[in-house]
DNA sequence: CATGCGTGGCT
DNA sequence: TAGCCAAGCAT
């Protein structure tokens, strides 16, 4: 029979000595550069190991050390990010990045306090750069740690909760062995992302599995208890392919997102949301429209077998109706003088907490801009959302490479440029 | 403490 | 298929 102190070096000698053998060789495990590191850490908050890797190798590619990164325009860095998710991670980076230039000459502190006060780095990721790249004993606790000691301990607590992860630190601060802080934290997590893993854990091949608790009382599928998250609330939104005219010509219209908030600082389509009273983005009504888009210049709409109404010049099926009259007056409210003509696709996109259900329509310019000023002098221009976007550019399909878009946008786009370019070199 | 904040792979 | 989930942080 173990006692307690006797069960805690079990544990760690034979997770460390699992590790020797089966780590993998990951990009950032051949460097012992904090920067590498930190950029990993915070590249792996919620996002798995194998989405992270061509990110990861980019990046360093492209901004080698805290200066250059300190020194990347904002847009720079927010493209490097893109298709990666959560942006504010981005952000805070290089927030974090001129920090340390300013105040710690370029060179990542070690220190806890100076650690934890970095943009971005919360008491898992101070954790992970001071155990990893220094090799202090701090405990570094996240998702796998977490499944890792509920179930050896058997330990029921909500992981949800910050008592429960505040109290799994002060355990794991307990069982790091002396000397051996950098692969003890790493071990704890490749234990939970390789062999005991959420679904299905593979105990039989675990080196621990003799005395975990959760396994012995049967409990390790159950394990670790957590709260579930709410599902995403839907959100229904109409977008605009706004086609250029004159010096515009071949160009499509996009904006910048507000520096705060849901996706912040990103590109994008002009959009508006459809107020859930009106559910006015019908897929069925939407491919009608589409349908007779093409025929509704010629006035001969009425011939089809469904009722159609007018609104402005553009023929939608009725349950449309309300909708496309909604997005040309939302677009004017931003200053925006543009026609729908024509449904071109539908897009779902699901964030954690919101489900966008995207109608996405053509559209063209009223006027004969020569310049977007027009448009910035519009008296009728309201503030976009609460930020204040005034940021708005043409770009055509070479631009894409220059600006950062949500990926939700990069389908619409990508869709939008290769079909018309298709169709224009018939 | 609860909520806002992306995306893609898995079952 | 439609949830679930994955190396969290800011507020």
């Amino acid at each position: 029979m173990h006692t307690e102190r006797n069960h805690d070096r079990y544990f760690s000698s034979e997770l460390l000595n699992w590790y020797d053998v089966n780590k993998r060789d990951l990009p950032w495990r051949r460097s012992r550069d904090p920067y590498h590191i930190w950029v990993s850490e915070i590249m792996l908050q919620q996002t798995r190991v194998d989405t992270v890797i061509p990110y990861f190798h980019r990046f360093i590619e492209r901004f080698p050390t805290i200066e250059a990164l300190a020194d990347a325009p904002e847009d720079d860095v927010l493209k490097c990010w893109e298709g990666l998710g959560y942006y504010s991670r981005a952000r805070n980076l290089q927030s974090a990045a001129r920090q340390i230039t300013e105040q710690y000459g370029g060179v990542m502190p070690s220190g806890k306090e100076e650690v934890a006060g970095l943009k971005g780095v919360g008491p898992y990721t101070a954790g992970a750069i001071r155990s990893i790249a220094f090799n202090i004993p701090a405990a570094a606790v996240d998702g796998n740690v977490m499944r890792v000691l509920s179930r050896y301990f058997l330990i029921e607590d909500d992981i949800m909760k910050i008592k429960t992860r505040t109290r799994m630190e002060e355990l794991v601060l307990t069982l790091v062995p002396e000397g051996r802080a950098s692969d003890f934290t790493q071990a704890l997590m490749e234990l939970g992302a390789l062999i005991c893993t959420p679904k299905s854990p593979k105990c039989l091949v675990c080196p621990v599995m003799e005395d975990c608790a959760g396994r012995l009382e049967g409990k390790e599928e159950s394990l670790p208890v957590k709260t579930k998250a709410k599902p995403p609330r839907p959100e229904h939104r109409l977008a605009a392919i706004v086609e250029g005219t004159g010096v515009h010509e071949g160009k499509i219209l996009i904006r910048k997102r507000p520096a705060a908030g849901l996706l912040a600082g990103m590109w994008e389509l002009p959009h508006i949301e459809v107020p859930s009273g009106l559910s006015a983005v019908s897929t069925k009504g939407a491919a009608e429209l589409s349908d007779v888009s093409a025929v509704s210049t010629k006035g001969s709409a009425a011939a089809s077998d469904t009722a159609y109404v007018h609104s402005g010049a553009v023929v939608v099926p009725p349950e449309n109706a309300a909708a496309v009259i909604g997005l040309t007056d939302g677009l004017l409210a931003e200053g925006i003088p543009a026609r729908p003509i024509g449904h071109y696709m539908d897009a779902e996109h699901t964030f954690s907490h919101i489900q966008w259900k995207m109608s996405v329509y053509r559209c063209v310019w009223q006027e004969e801009p020569e310049s977007l000023s027009g448009l910035q002098a519009a008296e009728t221009a309201a503030a976009y959302e609460a930020g204040e976007t005034n940021d708005y550019r043409w770009i055509d399909a070479g631009d894409m490479e220059r600006y950062a878009f949500p990926n939700v946008f990069i389908r619409i786009l990508t869709s939008y440029f290769s079909k018309r370019d298709a169709a224009g070199s018939r």
